[in-house]
DNA sequence: TTTATAAACGTAAAGATAACGGTTAATTTT
DNA sequence: AAAATTAACCGTTATCTTTACGTTTATAAA
């Protein structure tokens, strides 16, 4: 339809249109600190439509709810936290995208730091943190969302300090090391690392130690928040795969 | 909404829910080589609602139409053409974006050739190109989506050879340059340019000149195919703001 | 006391970037 | 006909960045 063919329409201007159901997703992602491995929730289906397959979790964009609270709620009643990181990713709407009633999905994806006990997080009978290199097949088009959401992530992580929202409180340049080789699937050089991430002033050093996986233990750092808000204003960029 | 609600729904897991028209909005990208400065392509609406302001184009989604083709649908009515660069930006969905009926809107951006005589994307009395530093007020949210999408184009100027869908066929090192310097909207130097962009391999140097700018003339080039398919698969980056 | 190992520190060669000077080919002006 | 003009084109160097890899340190376990 071009607009004067819309034009024409005037008065009726809405009128005549489809309404269509509208959902989120959500692609969460969790960095295990202990066992340096991105992860991402998926849930188990307990009833129709598609029992007992793994999905994302997501739900219908309700009357008078705006789409990024929505996304936004999904997220809070599962994780019971507030103000997680949380950035739309991809909007699907392939007529038959869902076999049942047509349903356009809008992705989001989210950051989090897996290293508390939250037991809302736990693995549960229906949920399970997968690694991203092992995700299972998905209902509908899930599977490409994912995939989707871990291309982004890597394109994210050059462009903004990433482990800010995914580490703990206080890590180990280890960790942090091993959160960038996990988001690029690819080894990266201890000595360089150092070098260049202590280069961005984004990290205080503690006195404290970390000895889980060292004798000599390693020093924990903090983000420097002050760093991190001037490099989200000014623009970031740091490249490791 | 967390999972467990959802599925107590089950049988009735679409039903209850609330349907929400869903619209497409098109930012158009134009370079002109001549004026050398790039354009989006606005509407001057004629009729109610929002009459005599500017505006993107776009269309509702329609009944089992895909929301891709929605947008490619707009494109291809107004310019006559197929195949253009088409890609999602974004989905704007506030409850109250559209000040009559609920309207969800999936933008979408598109790059194309400015050089060619199409009547239909000349300056017309209901639309016009403005230059994007000269964005008037826009309808609704369309402003906020002309700078998303303005955002994006930096970003994907990066990493993928953009040129070779805003420039025609033969152009100019020069034209290849301010494009960039519109891009980003700085100066680049001439001569870092110059050793940059050729030692992509991706132009071919042609024995042609274009001699509108200079006495001297100025050497034509076009994209090597094969060098773009390349980089558009191995991945592009280029950095010149 | 020795061994083992992650952590921490350092260096040098190669590559990329930024800044800028000089030459060329043609037209326009004198 | 010669001089002036100007975009186009070519090249150099200093500086910063990246890559690759060698060395030392602190501690627990053998």
């Amino acid at each position: 339809m071009n607009l004067k063919k819309t034009m024409v329409l005037s008065n009726t201007y809405y009128y005549g249109n489809h309404p269509i159901l509208v959902a989120v997703d959500n692609i969460i992602f969790g960095f295990d600190t202990v066992e340096e491995r991105l992860k991402v929730l998926l849930f188990k289906r307990l009833v129709e439509p598609y029992a007992g397959e793994w999905s994302l979790i997501g739900s219908f964009v309700q009357e008078g709810q705006n789409i990024d609270d929505a996304a936004s709620s999904v997220l809070e009643e599962l994780t019971g936290i507030t103000g997680l990181y949380l950035e739309q990713l991809k909007t699907y709407g392939n007529a038959d995208r869902d076999t049942g009633e047509r349903v356009i999905s809008i992705a989001y994806y989210s950051l989090l730091k897996l290293e508390e006990d939250n037991a809302q997080l736990r693995d549960q009978h229906d949920s399970f943190w997968f690694d991203i290199s092992e995700v299972p097949n998905l209902v509908l088009d899930h599977g490409q969302m994912v995939k989707d959401a871990i291309r982004k992530l890597k394109i994210k992580a050059r462009r903004s300090p990433i482990g800010f929202e995914l580490l703990p409180e206080k890590f180990t340049l280890r960790q942090f090391k091993s959160l960038y080789e996990q988001i690029y699937q690819a080894e990266i050089d201890d000595r360089n690392f150092r070098k260049k991430i202590l280069a961005t002033g984004l990290l205080d050093k503690l006195e404290e130690k970390d000895k889980t996986t060292s004798k000599k233990g390693a020093f924990l750092y903090t983000f420097n928040k002050e760093k991190y808000d001037e490099y989200l204003s000014r623009g970031f960029d740091i490249q490791f795969h």
